[in-house]
This record gives C-alpha cells, structure tokens and sequence, in this order.
DNA sequence: AAAACGGGGGC
DNA sequence: GCCCCAGTTTT
C-alpha cells in the first residue's frame, strides 16, 4: 500500500467526515486542561454524549482549581451519561490535584509525566500531546489500529504494538493527522462490522477487501 | 490474559 | 434482547 496515495485519497474526503469530537478539541486548542479533561470523557463514549457531557462540563469547571473544589459527586452528575462517568469524575478531580501539586495547576507536556497521570494510557497521553501542545505524536485507538492492519500498512496485534510500528513507518508528515483522519473513516466507512466498501476509496489497496462482510 | 467499569444506540 | 463502542486499570 503506498501511504501518500492513500493519506491523499482519505484527506479529499475529510470534510464529509469531520468528527465532531475532534471539532470540539479544536475548539478548545488554548487550553489544554479541557483538552485533557474532554479527552478523558469521550473515552469509550459515543461522540454526541461525549460532546453534551463536555459542554456541561465547561460551564462549571474550567480549571484544576474548580473541579477539585467542586468534588467528583458533582462532576459524576454533569458528565452522565458518558461511559464510566463515576470513574472518570473521580480521575478528572484526582488528576486536578495532582496538577495543582506538582505541576502549578498545568498540563505537562512530557509524555511520560501524562502517562503517570490516573486514568491517562497512550491513546490520551498521544491525543493531548497532538491537540493540546501540537507536538508530533501518533495516537492509536481501535479505530487507527483497526484500519492500520485491514489496509496491510502495518501488522500488529494490539494498538501500543501499532503505535511503535508506525513510528517507525509512518512519515513524520501524516503524523498529526492520520490519527483524524483513521479515527473519522473508521466511523463512517470503515468500521469494524459491515464496512462500506462500495463507497471506499481506499478499497483497492485493502487486504481484507472480499475477506470480511461488506456493503 | 481477562475482567471490570456504565450506558446508549444499532440491529 | 443482545452486541458493540474514540480505553485504562485491576485482578
């Protein structure tokens, strides 16, 4: 599979497939506490919940500082019902004061002091490091991991294992943006049952094009 | 390696 | 009704 044919291929159709997640990140380029704390939410969550819970969210809680004073009890209650809600109020306010006591109330921009963080794996530490600080990073979920391997770029079998071949691989290029890109084509074509591939247009270089069932 | 965490939406 | 979903932590 040649990666500038396909990445060009995809990027044509971006537009149609926008995210509205990664819309609502984008908004909220400036800061990247609510990048974090946005990024935490939409784990495991559809986008429309994810979006609504943000939004209350940001209403109340816009600092470190105002979700440690507000509690996880309350927080449970704005972000319901994103997926594991009592959980990740609890990290979002675990995370503030950790935030407040060894990093003066900000976001570290250092990979492995994100990866400490509570709650925080690859998938989060990559997502912030590229929406948050625009640094170079490559974010794998199940989507990217998904598509890495259907496509043939790559072939891994868990998405950290994914995230290390395509550093290696990937032009420094694609970085910032194969992971928005996957994460939307995974969601309107290329999903994990039933992939559209009559409406593909990347299907002529999949390897698992006839595999699996298709529409 | 597998279960647990939570609820909405697709089929 | 059953199964899947933009993960991470714990057992």
């Amino acid at each position: 599979m040649n990666i500038d044919i396909f990445m060009e291929k995809l990027g044509q159709c971006y537009k149609q497939w926008d995210s509205p997640v990664i819309t609502l990140i984008a908004k909220r380029k400036s800061d990247p506490f609510l990048i974090l704390v946005s990024t935490i939410i939409s784990l495991r969550t559809k986008d429309e919940v994810t979006i609504k819970a943000s939004q209350r969210l940001y209403e109340k809680i816009k600092t470190p500082h105002d979700a440690v004073q507000s509690g996880h009890e309350a927080i449970a209650k704005m972000i319901y019902p994103a997926g594991f809600y009592p959980t990740k109020a609890k990290r979002i306010v675990e995370i503030s004061r950790i935030l407040l006591e060894k990093y003066d109330g900000k976001v570290p921009s250092d990979m492995n002091d994100l990866l400490a963080l509570p709650g925080v794996g690859r998938k989060t530490a990559n997502l912030v490091l590229i929406e948050a600080f625009g640094k170079a990073a490559i974010c794998v979920d199940t989507h990217v991991h998904r598509i890495s391997n259907r496509t043939g770029y790559v072939k891994t079998d868990s998405p950290d294992a994914t995230e290390m071949a395509l550093r290696k691989k990937l032009p420094l290029k694609y970085w910032k943006m194969y992971n928005e890109i996957l994460v939307a084509f995974g969601q309107k074509l290329c999903r994990p049952v039933s992939p559209w591939c009559s409406k593909c247009p990347v299907s002529e270089m999949c390897r698992k094009k006839g595999v699996i069932k298709s529409r």
